[in-house]
DNA sequence: ACGATGATGAAC
DNA sequence: TTCATCATCGTA
């Protein structure tokens, strides 16, 4: 089994969407990765997502159609690499966070060579960035909610759970 | 614990 | 035009 994720996966709320992209794969031109971290930027009232400011020319892409590819620099050396959840311009988005073997946004992305040319363009094959749904089973039981990274500064948006994460697999639950 | 390093948005 | 801030990371 291996179905590209469409348009109507990602037109969804953006915590549905963070939950359910770990186990796929996401494909970039180095290669399929698993997606173990997530988090959801729900929308304009979020005071963590950079909607919140408004339309700018930096979050126009989160404005597009759902599946619709929105990266940022940051930080001064780091590109995000996030996913436009939601109908067209109800502007939210997921981060991703990490995939197997690369933890981190900024590690990802450098590690994916993923950067400004992917942004404002769709999830699709001809894009060259595109994710799969490969039949990965993910138990409630094996993903871990916590609040989001690095944005101490939202208010009472700072303690939602809107990050996830896939538990390693240990060995120690198996027969 | 802190500096790197530059785009962004708001203030002036 | 200037300034503070930033969905981070590597080194100490």
């Amino acid at each position: 089994m291996r179905k590209m994720l469409d348009k109507e996966f990602f037109d969804r709320p953006a915590t549905a969407v963070a939950k359910d992209l770990l186990g796929k794969y996401l494909i970039s031109p180095e290669g399929s990765h698993m997606i173990t971290e997530t988090e959801a930027y729900v929308g304009p009232q979020d005071k963590a997502c950079h909607s919140y400011k408004g339309r700018t020319a930096r979050t126009e892409p989160m404005y597009d159609e759902p599946g619709t590819i929105y990266i940022y620099f940051t930080y001064g050396m780091h590109y995000m690499l996030n996913f436009v959840t939601g109908a067209k311009d109800y502007p939210a988005a997921v981060l991703i966070r990490g995939v197997e073997g690369i933890v981190g946004p900024g590690r990802l992305t450098k590690a994916l060579q993923i950067d400004k040319r992917f942004n404002h363009r769709p999830l699709r094959r001809i894009t060259g960035l595109w994710v799969e749904d490969r039949g990965v089973i993910i138990r409630p039981r094996e993903v871990l909610r916590t609040p989001r990274i690095g944005i101490d500064y939202a208010g009472e948006w700072k303690d939602k759970p809107y990050r996830f994460v896939l538990k390693k697999k240990d060995g120690r639950s198996r027969p």
